[in-house]
DNA sequence: TTGAAAGCGGTACCAT
DNA sequence: ATGGTACCGCTTTCAA
């Protein structure tokens, strides 16, 4: 009897499938600006996972913080998903209780929060190596330059590789200035307003010898305004971006590499160890950050002068 | 009563409004390669769309055919999806006439048949405005650079701008040279395989005064491999791309621009016209590709030799 | 307008 | 092992 079953090549309706077993086997997977580079990287390792997993993937994507809330919202409730993955946005409370009540479990991606499971790189670590590389190539001048402290996703990256580059200055005992310390208004790696934050920095005297820009996109900026003043990037002026993405290979960038797909895939993971029955919060900092030496930072130039 | 309902804040199941009125209300994106940028781009455009209207986006991604094949297969018979969106792939006439059988529309983009509904570019066209704009910079000892000629994925978007290559050579009376048509084994826009095919047609003598890639990573590799060779760019080599992504505005790269997101965008319209009971099959080949004028490609020097 | 009942296609449990 | 049945929660139809 089972035989004529496999003969008659059966496929279950999943729809039937999921009322009956109040499952979906599917995972939510929240992305606000899709179109970073760095957030496709992370969603390429949750892809891998899941694509191995029996979950499907339900791809939601906003620009817009009340969208994002709303669609959540509608999701957990109308039981959409057997899991949540969110990227680079803070969860309300509200949410988060929410999920708890439906036993739908939550994963943070690269947001850190005690309440629920998080997955995500050590910034402050990589703002600190990035400086650290800097300084020990000589440069004493280095100014930082990054998009907002405080995004209305509730989490900024930029704040905290900016608060290890304020730690690394201060181990090696110089001050920080704060007309060094440049952010944008815009909570966006936008290479247009990295320009213009680039010429205001150089524009100072003295003008810093290096600039670690908290994206590698706002290091293309810099980049771009160096090659408006026709400073030789390297010998006249070190950049150091962060992220090590696509375009920090095709401009020769110096950068701070971050384990972006992998942190994706253990987020992924971990929610699939909760879908399992696991309950205890998971917690994981990637701190495998590297400097990816290429050619924008050189040694800081011997000042002749220096010597007298 | 429904006042109460509506106090009550009263949310529908999901699998149970499936399993009752037969849909799913998501569709399956089924995309090779999501890596590529190009792929990324097109799905912004179906995001978009997607996010408006009450259809979830479920994604399917995969780099090996079999496995295409089979979760094609699958997703289909269990009925996980009410239309399917299939990128950058052709769609086996077996798996065609299941979706029809099982009502369930499809609609292809970036890979026309007549069987189901398409919406792509113009490769062709791209090809040739790309060919004669290096003409009308008065080159005309222009090599063709790229990866295959036939897909595993049953689709060569190389071969599509290549035709429209020989195209505007034969149509400028040139004869094409098949030293100056280099294509890579590998079916990907890799970057280190272009330098590689740089290096080889730029060996030859006379070497090609421009290079037309067909892809922008391609270009890259081509602008690394002038770098190599100490070539100036523009002055010396002129090279174009395809594509305009990222890379294309941070190399300064001339290229080819096509409405990559566009493309999605209309062909997760037509889905969803489909799904509001359209049966007609639509096909759209976009046409307002355009040469992006950047750093890259300048008029052939003028060699005095010729003048004698 | 409102209410009752059948059916969607499975799962799971119980009895045979 | 096998067959029968209740149930998942909604939509739709038909009756009241």
């Amino acid at each position: 009897m089972l035989a004529a079953i496999e003969q008659l090549d059966y496929i279950p309706n999943t729809a039937a499938q999921n009322l009956s077993s109040g499952q979906t086997r599917s995972i939510g997977v929240f992305v606000p600006h899709f179109t970073r580079p760095s957030s496709i990287q992370r969603l390429i390792g949750i892809q891998e996972v899941l694509n191995d997993s029996d979950y499907d993937l339900l791809l939601f994507s906003t620009n817009s913080l009340e969208k994002y809330y709303v669609q959540l919202r509608q999701v957990v409730r109308q039981h959409r998903v057997d899991g949540v993955l969110v990227i680079s946005m803070a969860v309300p409370e509200e949410h988060r209780l929410l999920m708890e009540r439906m036993d739908i479990p939550l994963v943070q991606i690269e947001v850190f929060s005690d309440y629920a499971s998080s997955v995500g790189v050590d910034n402050t670590l990589g703002g600190q190596l990035a400086t650290e590389y800097l300084l020990a190539q000589g440069h004493e001048q280095i100014a930082f330059l990054g998009d907002v402290r405080e995004s209305p996703f509730g989490f900024s990256a930029t704040n905290e590789r900016f608060i290890g580059y304020r730690y690394a200055l201060s181990e090696a005992n110089l001050a920080m200035s704060d007309d060094y310390c440049s952010f944008s208004g815009i909570s966006d790696h936008h290479k247009e307003e990295a320009i213009r934050q680039a010429h205001d920095l150089l524009a100072l005297s003295p003008p810093p010898t290096a600039i670690f820009a908290a994206s590698d996109q706002q290091a293309a900026g810099v980049l771009e305004a160096a090659r408006q003043r026709a400073l030789l990037v390297g010998d006249q002026l070190s950049v150091i971006g962060f992220g090590d993405l696509d375009i920090a290979h095709y401009l020769n960038l110096t950068t701070i590499r971050q384990p972006l797909a992998e942190v994706g895939r253990t987020g992924a993971n971990v929610l699939l160890q909760h879908l399992r029955g696991e309950r205890s919060i998971y917690q994981k900092r990637f701190n495998d950050l590297e400097v990816i030496e290429r050619g924008t930072v050189k040694p800081v130039p011997c000042d002749d002068s220096t010597f007298f």
